[in-house]
DNA sequence: CTGAAAGCGCTTACAG
DNA sequence: CTGAAAGCGCTTACAG
């Protein structure tokens, strides 16, 4: 292996000079700066990272903890970390990928041991057991997903209340007057997934607000059950006209359930959701839906916790931030006639 | 921070012997041990993976390099991801998870600084770009995928050939005489892709042995295309009485596509296919299928690698292992009687 | 504009 | 059974 006291033999300057010419953090003089770039191409230098960590304290390497969970749709999880990978090689940090099932035991493991400058953690809960650990270890956190108590965290999320209310807003738009909610499946309300009850809650809500009925129910996550719930779910209500969607799964096998069933989008029913971008290319869906925006709380979230690592004053104090809301018409939605009802 | 030093000032003791203690390379009074962990305890000691990688030259990191191609089904990765990581951590290791679009200069930017005891390549190619990198680069590395050079590399992939014989077989066994193969598409062929002509020329020889006819298609990655493709080769193909499948893309969406034209399997139509048995629960795939393993070469991979980096006499030789498949009866072929034949 | 020296936190021969 | 010392490869005050 070459090191820098190599270089620095071969270019006939000290360490320090060398070390200098390569951050530069010292003005020096063509003609050394040039010896010098010569022995790094020459011998094909690459300082050891471990040695720069020693000294400097940065690892320069963020750990992303990762969640699998039984019975949930993995395809889901994978829209956020090509995002927050590629955002953190932007900012100059690697990616060191947790899967440990003991996520709290894995971030004393890695914090302790200084392997990361700071966390990313996915897929937060209301009660995260990980944010213990998160808050006794010395570094840097930003939850991806809304805790209960947010105290003293950076986190970031999609405004799921306000995502329900654009979505409901739009069927109500188009004089729907009886709509059908499927949320994620109920363990997913068990383990803490705050997105499941925010958004619930404020479609329920706005809708009561309306005057529209709403029959709000918990999905599932595998076939062939989730084909079984839904069309259970359109037979008890023949007269709801638009079904609003807010479960990966079931979004994802809809297309194929519809088309068995018969039923065309939007002539015989409306259907709204929400998704990533990624996500629907993915499964090319085909649906009006508000984009979840993976990408953007992955990029966001990776920018606060560089702010933080780094003491930026841009990174202010710590807040929950709730990223808006974007609604993408993709026509599956159609105006309904108040005289006219549809059949499924 | 708590460093070694304060542990051993704590303990009454030389650092030495701290470490010591801690790694059990040498024997330690059974007093001097005990004030040495209780001092562990109380000052909450970990040591500082860089500074021990530094000395060791070891940083129980190891580099996952995974590429995302746009138009290719995204969650056929993950399920290589999760067992390469488990396996990892089962060994000590963690993962450095490379996203890198430019995997070659990843490779050279990660090894050359020493973040990282060995590589493991997914989704490798015939002549993948990457490969070059690996051999200049310090680190050993396991490549999960067969490249056409494979001197001096390990390489795990499973026997595709012997996938594709061994669902020939079944089919014949069952008396099939004329069968549909939708191969990945193709331009994942002319990436380089080798499992595609792997699996589909042993068909094709195989098909042959028997007098059996087989129609070869490469397939797409993405809906509605995926649904008209395949309709378009059971139309052309009346009399065909089965399908063979080596698509991840289409065979997740094929329950839709076939429920969609009135075909029941087995009834109508036999379907065998090649996938892992994470995929197919995550997409509740009913058919007859090769399991691809991808949790065994994950896990033998690692294990390989480890035994490279750990210069263990049971690495032997780098040499190209090849995982037997194995076939996963889950009913969806029928014998086919000679005299009759089906319209689907 | 450049160099000599200290030190980051460990591990491991060397010595007793 | 234990300790003092060297050294892994860097960075950065300190000094000139």
């Amino acid at each position: 292996m070459t090191t820098i006291g190599d270089v620095a033999r071969h270019a006939g300057v000290s360490r320090s000079t060398v070390s200098y010419a390569l951050s530069g953090k010292r003005t020096i003089s063509a003609e050394t700066r040039e010896r010098i770039e010569r022995a790094v191409a020459e011998l094909g230098f690459t300082p050891n990272a471990g040695a720069r960590a020693l000294k400097t304290s940065q690892t320069m390497v963020l750990g992303l903890l990762l969640q699998f969970h039984a019975d949930e749709f993995a395809p889901a999880m994978l829209q956020y970390v090509l995002p927050v990978s590629q955002a953190a090689r932007a900012e100059g940090y690697d990616i060191l990928m947790v899967t440990d099932p003991d996520g709290p035991r894995a971030i004393h493991r890695i914090g302790d041991s200084d392997m990361v400058d700071g966390f990313v953690l996915l897929d937060v809960t209301a009660d995260d057991p990980r944010i213990p650990s998160l808050r006794e270890v010395r570094q840097p956190g930003v939850l991806i997903g809304l805790p209960r108590d947010t105290r003293e965290l950076d986190v970031i999320d999609l405004d799921f209340g306000e995502a329900a209310r654009m979505l409901v807003d739009h069927l109500h738009e188009r004089g729907h007057r009886e709509i059908v909610l499927v949320s994620p499946p109920h363990h997913v309300v068990e383990r803490g997934g705050s997105y499941v009850w925010r958004f619930r809650d404020a479609a329920v809500e706005r809708a009561a607000r309306y005057g529209l009925q709403i029959h709000a129910y918990y999905g599932e996550s595998r076939s062939p059950v989730i084909g079984q719930s839904v069309n259970a779910l359109l037979d008890a209500h023949p007269r709801a006209t638009a079904l609003v969607v807010h479960n990966d799964a079931t979004i994802a096998a809809l297309p194929g359930i519809l088309r068995d069933r018969g039923v065309r989008v939007p002539d015989d029913l409306s259907v709204v959701s929400l998704y990533s971008r990624d996500f629907g290319e993915e499964f090319s869906l085909p649906f009006t839906a508000v984009e979840s925006a993976a990408d953007e709380l992955g990029r966001s979230g990776v920018a606060q916790l560089v702010r933080r690592i780094t003491r930026s004053p841009d990174a202010g104090p710590p807040v929950a931030r709730f990223v808006a809301p974007v609604l993408r018409d993709r026509g599956s939605t159609r105006p309904i006639d108040a005289t006219r009802s549809t059949a499924h």
